[in-house]
DNA sequence: CAAGAACTTTGATCCACCGCAAACTTGACC
DNA sequence: GGTCAAGTTTGCGGTGGATCAAAGTTCTTG
């Protein structure tokens, strides 16, 4: 196995204010591990055997009910923990984690959170801020989903992604992997018909282009508009 | 101001684990507030001053959006610590807590957190459970505005609060607070109307007793069944 | 390059739930 | 104990979006 270089995480926020010498301890005790595109890096209720850092490809968080229907709860980006279920006192996986892309992933032992949060406090700071951003994240989904229509709620997740891993090109800003109907349905709890067809109505009004499984926003400030535009109730 | 009685707090699931004389110093560095009916005990956007431990009553935690809609994210029980922003690495309060009885809540300044977390690692370990397990919950109540029908939730939602909260009586189990039609449907993204006639269709089921701002689940396996019941989307 | 799989579009229909409106009930307060 | 505010019920109509169905369209693979 190719050694790892430092310079792969020094910048990341959750390493921020390690010396040299910690990042590569804390390096020789991680495994890369390259995750084919749709193959799962854990799975819901699973063994939390490991924690991960996701160094390259994009990762969808997934849910799924007893009846077999899908939630995608967030996606993850490069330099992004994942997997951090011993960072929350728990021993099991609450979701599962599946590569969008061809992925390359850091993979720690589990036990191993606890030790690295006490010799490096501002590890476990770290990792504080980033789950308390995700509960927040969570809050904010929970209050989206309760008081918004289907095409705000729609226009929220495209500028979230857009936000996280938006691309510029010549036509707009391109979301970054690919990315079905389907699964933005399974991101705001619609229906992939429903999807299509407000994209194809955003298309003719220039906000959006798409295709197959790639969507670009052309104007993002029209967009937010309409996310942020008068509700029904209220 | 009365002395606290360290029997207040040692049987509470974060302070496990602490010494007597452990306890006796967290308390003195504790305020303890009577918080009135509808009274704030903290509020959104506000600055983090204090984390709170609610000792008695019952406090509900609301978000508001902009266009004044609110959304009740949950139900905070005598035991449970809340506004711990600062374990979260925020400064700010992501939500209101307000009282829906009269309550009497314990206060420490925020910054003594991060203090006691490193003095004493099972109050940090316990804080950790805390947030992992409302995270999750939060998560679950995602999956569930995503996937299940408005009576499904609201079920799931009376279900949850005679967990957290039931006292049997005779009748059946009821929810020991005051709760209106409108609190439950800002529970589960729905209007009181709605939730109203659910629960008169209940009543003449047999499933649950109701009047104003009060609630009796009088059978909770049939109420389950009804709430994990076939849904439409599959 | 042919054939199939995966993804998307589009139409037609239906119904769960919302919004509005008005009456009713219960508790609080002077 | 009468009045008023707050909470609840109920009817009615409208509609956002799901469901069902069927045709495109674009990639993949031999």
């Amino acid at each position: 196995m190719s050694r790892l270089d430092r310079s792969l995480i020094a910048d990341l926020p959750i390493f921020q204010g390690l010396a040299p010498a910690d990042l590569d301890g804390i390096l020789q005790k991680a495994r890369s591990l390259r995750i084919a595109k749709d193959q799962a890096v854990f799975e819901q209720e699973g063994d939390a055997h490991s924690f991960f850092l996701l160094l390259d490809g994009h990762v969808r968080v997934v849910k799924t009910t007893p009846d077999g229907q899908q939630v995608i709860v967030r996606y993850i980006s490069p330099g992004e923990p994942m997997g951090i279920a011993h960072a929350l006192g728990r021993t099991t996986y609450p979701a599962s984690a599946v590569a969008a892309v061809d992925c390359v992933v850091l993979a720690w032992p589990g036990n191993l959170w606890l030790e690295m949060a006490v010799a490096f406090p501002s590890f476990g700071a770290g990792t504080r801020k980033t789950v308390g951003a995700r509960l927040q994240e969570m809050q904010a989904g929970v209050v989206e989903l309760a008081t918004e229509q289907v095409e705000q709620r729609v226009a929220h997740a495209l500028l979230r992604l857009v936000k996280q891993t938006g691309r510029k090109t010549d036509e707009g800003i391109l979301i970054d992997f690919p990315i079905s109907r389907q699964d933005i349905a399974e991101m705001t709890g619609t229906t992939l018909h429903t999807v299509s067809r407000l994209l194809t109505a955003w298309e003719e009004k220039g906000l959006v282009k798409s295709g197959r499984q790639k969507v670009t926003v052309v104007e993002p400030h029209r967009l937010f508009a309409l996310a942020e535009g008068q509700t029904n109730k209220g």
